[in-house]
DNA sequence: CCTCCATGATTAGCTTGCGATTTACTGATA
DNA sequence: TATCAGTAAATCGCAAGCTAATCATGGAGG
């Protein structure tokens, strides 16, 4: 077999670390009950500044509407987010965090800064700007294929 | 909210690029019944050389047991690898590649490759290789918390 | 006003990640 | 030899990613 390159290397490295990453940050917030995902969800949603509608959100967080669905139906049963009703396209509904959700964010965010900093622990930032711009450069390259 | 640095953006940015190539090489291998998951455990027999346990396979692809199980009764019913008893332990399953299974890794990577240099269009070998150091940094950072 | 296409959300169904549990076997030790 | 902890694989059930299809509403053109 050839010899492994960089190139060959990169994609199976990037998802590894990626479910490396989903794994433990789902047990470390498992007890708040809470996942790594839903907790992405209301990040974004807190980013975003609420009043997004799941379309927006979805976009925002780079996944399906359907994937987004779910997780939404899972925090709106914990009291985490609402939806409401957008006055303007009966079909839209507009997003926004409980009290309840925003208070629960800082616990839950420190929880996920501290795994992060065990993660990256040595790494300069110097090191992750580089990672930061193939991944955009990744991105930007996936955009223009759909069809080839 | 805070600025966003590099150190925050990189989980998220991460799993982002991670979802996006699953997604684009399923949709690449589609047509020959073969998904990313499936092509990668096929990949990571073939390096091991056939032969590996279950659980040998399932390290080297750094994916739980029952994940690989189904993988395989997939490939299986697909005749594109067998399971084999072990003489030595009647626990253990051998795992080998069959003729039908080698023949179709070349037209699988050969789509993988095409994909993986167009998502890395215009990245330099260099920058690749830091981004794999920081991968590996952060493989070796999450080995040692477990219980933290 | 009606028709018809487009769009936001949902539902259904598949795949692949995980942990917990079960089953069959191994191997060490009493 | 009998027992018993440990291990390989399989099974079950949950979460979260996806596509395709459905439903309700919106908006444009005849």
């Amino acid at each position: 077999m050839d010899p492994q390159t960089p190139r060959d290397q990169f994609p199976f490295a990037n998802a590894r670390v990626a479910r490396r990453w989903r794994k433990l940050l789902d047990e470390r917030l498992k007890d708040l009950g809470v996942t790594q995902a839903r907790w992405f969800t209301m990040v974004c949603l807190q980013r975003g500044g609420g009043g997004l509608t799941q379309r927006e959100l979805a976009h925002l967080m780079t996944i399906e509407n359907p994937t987004l669905v779910r997780l939404l139906d899972s925090l709106e049963e914990q009291g985490l987010i609402e939806r409401r009703p957008c006055k303007r396209d009966r079909r839209a509904r507009l997003l926004y965090l409980t009290h309840a959700g925003e208070r629960f964010m800082s616990d839950l965010n420190e929880r996920a800064n501290v795994l992060r900093e065990e993660m990256l622990k040595g790494i300069e930032n110097t090191d992750l700007e580089v990672a930061l711009r193939v991944f955009e450069r990744v991105m930007e390259n996936s955009a223009n294929l759909k069809n080839s």
